[in-house]
DNA sequence: CGCATCTTTGAGGAGTCTCAAGAGAGGTGG
DNA sequence: CCACCTCTCTTGAGACTCCTCAAAGATGCG
């Protein structure tokens, strides 16, 4: 097993066409023009990672902003003992590490391949000399930026306000469309993420889904089953 | 004491010449050109606030960017009990709530006046459509959306990480020049704002400065005193 | 000076972590 | 098809952190 992999070590690839077609879906590309996205595409390279490879460090130097286009990616820092905290989780067609590029290249948090997964580098110099030519690729920029900033500041609302059992009805829900009452989902990931995910120790997570099972959820492996959605929301 | 503050109840303001001064002198204006600048502030407003003045809440409808021009402003969250949890603290010279100007102009958590507070407004739509005129603006709108994300991803993994004595050490090593070893300041508000921020009960910010006496912090009122930069690093 | 507010301290309890061991699932080879 | 192994997940027990409630002590303002 690699644990590490530095800029330079690995076999980088062109896009194929099936790369291609995993970007062009993405919520980022949905809405630039063919011109734009040709641009950025231009130079873009690929990479294939196994379980647990790093894809770049905290302070490290980082010129790309990266895509998922298979398998799944952790953000986390680390803390002065060595604990991991989890920032976000992504997976296929999102992008990530953006944040590098406003702050003087450097990454501040560590990537990590959860699972086989392939991922793209589009050159973050690149990107932002067309985001000053594309108004709409700075843009779809802005709305990635916020969307992320959301997705921290949700984090930490849920922390501060929800305990181990709430904070997974509400992720629970979150995979629940609006109308109906009961329904079921597998788990994108292994428990082991979904802990890190919501910042609980793996025993928490399987405390919180004990205590739900008294509100209609039923959990078998990586399946859930919602009976009762109102009870969730409760919770 | 007036708790709610709605569009249209208050009297509004055209920016006098400090206010420009502190717009143009803040963070945000610092990298545009006069004439990006000048089109930003043409039509903005500003209105006063007293203590706990609610500026605009979740999911209501907002069309500004906001900026303090004097005072303190606190963006939280409601949990479904009435707990508040927040997820920053904005000083003089800060914009904030950019976010919903992304997000169909919907606010994604409550902001609070705290002290009397001056505040401006800027034109939502009029910023998004000067973004895509003048690359500076966009620019600087991605610099914000980053350093907004950052702070909360910050938060996030402070609140995973770190316990709330060490929390309290990393706020005070925030303030600390570099190089110096022993050090004063005053803290920018009261101490039940600094729990807010920090995501601790007031009694448990306390007890964290009494841990930390022991490491040669000292606290008096609002101010802190550093006798050993060091100790506070190891904490 | 007196009152309201903020802060500190104490005691008890809820929630979550850690460590340790047992149960279950999935894969491999016989 | 089963036995075995490994890895993941669950459960239990104890410790620790932080919250809540209550009361006493500062602080600041009129």
């Amino acid at each position: 097993m690699r644990l590490l992999f530095r800029a330079g070590t690995m076999k980088t690839l062109r896009l194929n066409s099936n790369d291609k077609a995993v970007l062009l879906g993405s919520r980022f590309f949905e809405t630039l023009s063919a011109a734009a996205s040709d641009a950025i595409l231009e130079g873009a390279v690929v990479t294939n990672h196994e379980e647990h490879d790093i894809l770049f460090q905290q302070d490290e130097p980082v010129d790309s902003v990266f895509c998922v286009l298979s398998g799944l990616v952790r953000v986390y820092r680390l803390g002065k003992d060595g604990r991991e905290a989890d920032i976000a989780v992504f997976p296929k067609g999102e992008l990530f590490g953006e944040n590098a590029m406003f702050l003087g290249n450097r990454a501040t948090a560590n990537a990590q391949a959860i699972g086989s997964s392939t991922i793209a580098r589009l050159d973050s110099r690149n990107l932002r000399k067309l985001a000053e030519q594309y108004p709409d690729i700075a843009q779809a920029l802005m709305e990635l930026l916020c969307r992320h900033g959301q997705m921290a500041e949700d984090c930490l609302a849920e922390d501060r306000l929800l305990t181990a059992p709430q904070r997974v009805a509400s992720y629970i829900l979150g995979h629940c469309p609006d109308g109906s009452t009961t329904f079921s989902f597998r788990l994108p990931f292994q428990k082991n993420v979904l802990a890190g995910k919501l910042g609980l120790a793996p025993e928490a997570l399987s405390r919180a889904f004990s205590a739900l099972r008294r509100s209609g959820v039923t959990v078998k492996g990586r399946m859930i089953e919602i009976h009762d959605r109102q009870a969730l929301e409760r919770f």
